[in-house]
DNA sequence: AATGAATGAGAGTTCATTCAT
DNA sequence: GATGAATGAACTCTCATTCAT
């Protein structure tokens, strides 16, 4: 056994290099997207930043736009996996709803966290370019769909107030969020308030509780109070 | 006087078009970047618009950015103002602020409706440029303070509860106005629920329900139990 | 009179360096095109003979392919102009249709001669461009279509037989023709027989005759004979 | 034995399929450059349709340049065959030379009906390098001296005028053929006439009446009677 | 005030060729 | 013999800005 070459490991030791190179370049295009905006991020910022040279790039991607794309592309799967989460499979109480709600933002809050560019790409990167803006768009999307998904199963199970607008809540809700992940991340447009200090629990928390009970409903008792208000 | 025009009048006349064509030169840059964004409107699209040559732009302005930078200040400006009348003098019942927030949000919207295309300077075209993106964020901080603002006065007079986060609060209100703006505008990403269509009034009406009574508060009836509720 | 500014004159003067200007980029590239090829041709080179930046050239053509088609085609009026002039208002002797021919070959000749650039493009330079090509296509099959229906109008005058093919005749005789000028111009392949020292004039009466008698009616005499034979 | 592979035959097969795979490569890089020209044909191009890697391209070749003066250089040694069997052993009549012209015209033309690509890389597809175009040059020089070297042994046999221009006629000669060659394969640019219907033989009849008696000598009739005229 | 031609740095992309394995 | 990743020079085209008139 020692000694002999595995003819098969040089092709995979290719495969693995080559692999590599592309995943290396694609972090760093995410990186530089982010921080920097697709238009000014230059394929030779790129590629200085990997030491390749120009041409390598061409090599692993067929174009700019191109990397862009299978970068949003693939945020958006992962992504849309985490919210997918959020479907209840049974009915609950409203506190229920709200642990519920605290669990789902925290996975997305934290997804945000370690996807910070990623998620800027997403809120603040996209720019100017067409494609890309659509793409962008096409994901912010399934984000909203995803939550009137959610939202509507929660009328479904009587959870939720059979009248409501599921869309424009849905709107709502992930406008808020957007808000939250962007200041939180790229923003402190204002360092008040240290919103970076957070940890993705306690916005989720916070998010949550103002998703459900609005301005008025800060405090735990509040919320009693309003559950037991909107049983009567 | 011998067939000479007034000296004067032709002054007066060259001047008034010179500023005329300075605020045609504004506005279609406003359209275009609002629009296109501002790295895809080129200077060649300003001024064939406008029907002027290439070198007239750079005697009304210095540069791309400082048209740029000239028409969200002077946006800026205008909004500022809009928000500064949320601030209350006296206090009230939580109805009084539901009612006026929804003031406030009516003249927000209703400004936002006669001015999109600054709105969507300021929530999408922004682009890449760093100069650019500060005084949008500069804009966007300013509205988020001034509801801040408006928080804390509540506080102050009672109306909210003392053990709010202020500053966390007027970012969840922002997020949400800014993310109704945005769809109400230049969404509808999603066609359903046809937005679009609602009346800035309409809309003040299901945010300011939703940013007091959160996701719960969905129906008059449930408001006014809520409010009971809290009150107990 | 003296020392008044004519203010029209400004403006003819840019219009005429405008166009000078142009007419000089078209020249240039007309020359390098023939001489080394549409795709050995850079902008660079270009403008680099003309003594301008880069840029200009875009400011008086689209790009590298519009003047390159905008040559071909004003190339394309000229030659069809010269070609029609061999279109037969009556009828005449074998005699008379050698003699005409012999005229139309010799202004045909006398264009190529002093338009060898373009007559160099057609035949030779074309290379890849796909759009290109096809432009020179258009234009050589113009040519042939010309002396088609020149050949016709010989056979509806009597003075070919009827049962002549005129496709076929026409597309032998335009073989013949730009075999004659691309040898003659940008030929001598084989530098024996000086065919470059030779006139417009001269060619053009080889080859007539050659179009009419063949190999064997190569001289006067012959000629006569022929014709006679030939109205036996 | 013990299951190992005769060495030496492996050896002879590897040799065979390297030079099969040469001859492959060889085969499909003339294909290209007559579809698309030289220029347009790139290397991937052409290793892609043989399913190999572009650095196989690089061991049987030394460069794109050298494939395609190899492919040329082959295609010259055989149409020189063809041509070269035109030279006349002995004197004949008229009739006889007709008859002989085209009967090699005919082989000339099967040639070129079965080398099309080939052909199609003489006539059109050679592009703007320099070293290719001069390779073709000196291919088609080659064919022009073999034609007038067959004049000249005509006029040596008295069968054609001796006051003959020898260099002359063998360029008209050759300009009549390549331009038929051209049109029949690549052409009908013109679909009139259904030229590419014709056989190398029709073709070679109709080439060789032109040749011998020019636009007057179309039919059998016709030619008769000019042969009288001419041998009165 | 206005014109429009000119500028030139710099962008994305192509592709023949090289090279380590 | 073969692979495929890497190279880098060269190309066409863009566009904010300048400038002579």
């Amino acid at each position: 056994m020692q000694g002999r070459g595995n003819p098969i490991s040089r092709e995979e030791t290719n495969t693995k290099k080559s692999e590599e190179r592309r995943s290396e370049l694609l972090g760093i295009a995410l990186e530089l997207f982010a921080k920097f905006g697709y238009h000014n991020t230059k394929i030779s910022d790129i590629v200085k930043q990997a030491g390749v040279a120009q041409g390598t790039f061409y090599w692993h991607f067929k174009s700019k736009e191109a990397i862009a794309l299978e970068i949003i592309a693939s945020g958006r799967a992962e992504i849309a996996k985490v919210i997918g989460q959020g479907y209840r499979s049974h009915s609950g109480t409203v506190e229920d709803m709200v642990t519920a709600s605290e669990l789902l933002l925290t996975s997305l809050f934290r997804f945000a966290g370690s996807n910070r560019y990623f998620m800027e790409l997403l809120y603040a990167g996209a720019g100017n370019d067409e494609v890309i803006r659509s793409a962008v768009n096409e994901t912010r999307n399934e984000m909203e769909r995803a939550f009137r998904r959610n939202i509507e199963r929660a009328v479904e199970l009587q959870m939720l107030p059979a009248n409501i607008d599921s869309s424009l809540r849905a709107m709502l809700l992930v406008s808020l969020i957007e808000g939250v992940i962007s200041r939180w991340l790229f923003g402190p447009r204002e360092t008040e308030s240290e919103l970076s200090r957070k940890t993705a629990e306690e916005l989720a928390a916070e998010t949550a509780r103002f998703e459900f009970f609005g301005l008025l409903g800060t405090t735990k008792n509040t919320a009693n109070e309003v559950k037991k208000g909107s049983s009567k």
